[in-house]
DNA sequence: GCACGTCCATAGCCCATGGTTATCACGGAA
DNA sequence: TTCCGTGATAACCATGGGCTATGGACGTGC
């Protein structure tokens, strides 16, 4: 049913040879082992390749049938590894960047991307968006290599980062709320609203957009589930409620019918450039020194 | 190195279902052992294949790459047992019939043939000429299926014969011998001549056509040896000796300079249709009864 | 919230496979 | 005759690849 490959080698070596001690020579096996094995694909074929004798052996007609295609099948593989070994080396030199939100915050991507190529010429960097589920951007499940994300995150042990951000947290309204027309709002004004949560998978990080700590131990009153841009403002316009989010964010979603305005008494957002703790990978620290050093943490 | 064929249609198997339960389950095998042997795979190329976690598997880009090349195999594979079967079902219908001389004996081929091919349709019939250093006309080195020979032959425990034909000895001679102008020689008179020989291997055949046992225990004269017809003409007309020859052979020599005189004091000659003892196909069989019934033994 | 189901990985076992070395059988050459 | 070259065979051993049983990490449903 199956060959092995290096049946069809041994194979392909006696035909060219016709003579089983040279060929089993350059085989590097001894001549037994060739014979055996000649013998073993000719009884699973249920014919013999080669005829023998003491002075001479030669190719029959179902050897002959069979040679082009296993020297075929021989160039095929050597050509499948070229193509595994090429796909391995264009990995090592692929970076994969995990992003929760669209590229924003003007210009910080291509200032990060101008530092890193300068070191890392031949590196392919592939931005990847990231649905919220996943408060790691790809991080947690291996798609990313790097990612940006809000802190505080949910395995913070199995991450490593360095801040490149930190924003105050704004509040974003439909244009028709009643506090849509203030310069700003107290927290405090907000705690009886239907808030906008990110999925129950994003952990502390989910609690920290609802800003659970800062409630006195009251809980949050959850008017929907968001895991995107798009879903945010439709939830918004329609009304399921108000959501906070990081002042860089701010132009996503102030579109046409929904304000944001600054929050009075909550800690500002920390937005970082995380990696997997355990990714010794250069071009993984390097991006990130160039992420510290494109945005110095203020 | 080599890859198992074995081992690529796992991996087709499981890039296809991406689940590993499911594949197993196509591939008849357990799923331990689908797992075990995708990793060695993976162990052997030294790139992960498969990105899997609790809730889904997926290819990477290293396994992207090889599955062209592994599906194509697998195709490949399955062409050369193709070709393999084809290769078998054609040695199957061949019969290769071995001879020494040239297809003589005005019509004794086309009537064997005739008889034979209403048996079997299908049979490709291929003439195969042989030197006479071998004098069982490739029986004994299997390139023949069945052979004409002349009797008797070396190893007769190891073959099967039906006689076709039963020929007086003639002799040989150059047109410029002293006994060329003659109607006939008694033997006695040949007994000086040089004579052409086969070849050592020829054993008690070449016995025969020297007539070792028809000279009263004198040695003969061996002037040359011979293994074909051209060799042997020219032998003749060169003056080397003279030979004895089945009389159905006669034309073969009779060119000019050659002439062929009846010898008195001979036994006759018998030519076979022969077979490998141990053969027992059915074509082989055939051909034999068709040859006896051609030319029933006079 | 807890028991259960799903799915891939691991462990331990067993036999077939594929390698080794040593030796044989056979034919050709010296 | 003896010796040499060749392929086949024997006896042995490590590994490979299969199996069953079990583990661990998530989801799911009562």
């Amino acid at each position: 049913m199956d060959v092995h490959g290096r049946d069809l080698r041994y194979f392909a070596a006696v035909a060219q040879e016709l003579h089983f001690t040279r060929a089993a020579e350059l085989l590097f096996v001894s001549q037994p082992a060739l014979s055996k094995q000649i013998r073993m694909l000719e009884r699973a074929l249920g014919a013999p390749l080669f005829d023998r004798d003491h002075r001479e052996v030669r190719l029959t007609a179902v050897g002959t049938a069979l040679l082009p295609h296993a020297r075929r099948m021989l160039e095929q593989w050597t050509e499948a590894e070229r193509a595994v070994a090429a796909a391995k080396a264009a990995a090592r030199t692929r970076l994969v960047i995990g992003m929760s939100t669209g590229p924003g915050r003007n210009g910080m991507l291509p200032a990060i991307r101008s530092r890193f190529t300068a070191d890392h010429p031949d590196a392919q960097l592939v931005l990847r968006q990231v649905d919220w589920t996943d408060p790691s951007a790809g991080l947690a499940d291996g798609s990313s290599d790097v990612a940006f994300v809000w802190l505080p995150q949910p395995e913070p042990e199995r991450l490593g980062w360095v801040v490149v951000a930190q924003e105050p947290r704004l509040v974003a309204l439909p244009e028709s709320h009643p506090l849509a027309g203030r310069e700003s709002v107290d927290f405090a004004e907000l705690l009886d609203q239907p808030f906008l949560a990110l999925p129950p998978t994003a952990g502390v990080l989910r609690d920290h957009w609802l800003a659970t700590d800062e409630r006195g131990g009251r809980e949050p009153l959850v008017g929907a589930e968001i895991s995107g841009v798009d879903e945010t403002y439709e939830a918004l316009v329609g009304g399921q409620g108000v959501c906070l989010l990081g002042a860089g964010n701010a132009p996503l979603l102030t579109r046409g019918g929904v304000v944001t305005l600054p929050v009075r008494g909550l800690s500002p957002s920390r937005f970082a450039l995380a990696w997997r703790a355990g990714d010794t990978r250069p071009m993984v620290h390097a991006y990130a020194k160039a992420a510290q050093a494109a945005h110095p943490c203020r």
